[in-house]
DNA sequence: AATATATAATCAGTTTAACTGATGAATTTT
DNA sequence: AAAATTCATCAGTTAAACTGATTATATATT
């Protein structure tokens, strides 16, 4: 019995690392990694977060977290400004140019997604992101 | 639209942190990580690989798989002898010892998974693994 | 047979991200 | 008001990926 191939981390393991290199390969010309690829869509869909808020959803160390910010401020994709109701922490924002970004490249991602997942059928596809999501809202 | 939390890359990579980081804990007290039990797995599952097998196998670092060998030589779980047909290469043997760490971690892997994957049923579990090697063996 | 090319493993050095532990500023609890 | 907690930050350590070079061996070319 061939086992060390068999098993749900060894597989979704590789699986994961095909599409990230292919995305990362796709990210290459806007200087950023999927991580902080990631990072965007999430201040995108949560508008005024804090590091902390990130950190935490994405499981992102939070001294990890300062870099990522302090370089996406600094290429201008995202806003630091205080949060005016606790000023420990920051109110962040994606900019204008860093929204641009996750628009150009979101179509991209998806055709990567596509091609890894091409020996799924739709409704595979769709069972698949179905299974996943019921796991990962249990987590 | 929530779209952030809505892609294979990302739910695929939280799944996969979650049951890495649970099965990491559980190899702690044999000091070794989950990286280096995927590669004994390999070495078990296939006898007299080159180390330069297994790299590409798992996609692991050529020069990075030269101190996880070194390392799980040192600790007794594998044995490099010369491959007396290429002489530059070694042929890798796992232990007894190594058999044996395989063995009692195997069980509480396949526990760590199933806790992972627990609000799936047993049918959705097996649609997902099928999935999973379909997609990696056309990889 | 001699020479050139290619390959497996290794080593040295760089880079990146995760992590630990500490600090300052602001906030909350007692 | 004092003590405890929290957010962001910084300095330093660790682990892995990566680059480029070297040694020993193997294969291909002349």
């Amino acid at each position: 019995m061939e086992k060390w191939n068999q098993s749900y981390g060894f597989l979704l393991g590789k699986v994961l690392q095909r599409m990230e290199t292919k995305f990362a390969e796709g990210l290459v010309p806007y200087h950023i990694n999927a991580r902080q690829y990631g990072v965007l869509l999430f201040i995108n869909g949560n508008p005024y977060s804090s590091q902390k808020d990130i950190s935490e959803n994405l499981q992102i160390d939070r001294t990890t977290m300062v870099s990522h910010i302090d370089y996406l401020e600094t290429l201008g994709f995202v806003e630091r400004t205080r949060n005016p109701n606790d000023r420990r922490s920051y109110s962040l924002m994606i900019t204008s140019k860093g929204k641009d970004l996750l628009d150009s490249r979101w179509e991209f991602l998806n055709d990567i997604e596509l091609e890894v997942l091409a020996p799924l059928n739709n409704q595979e596809r769709q069972l698949l992101k179905d299974f996943l999501i019921k796991i990962w809202t249990t987590l």
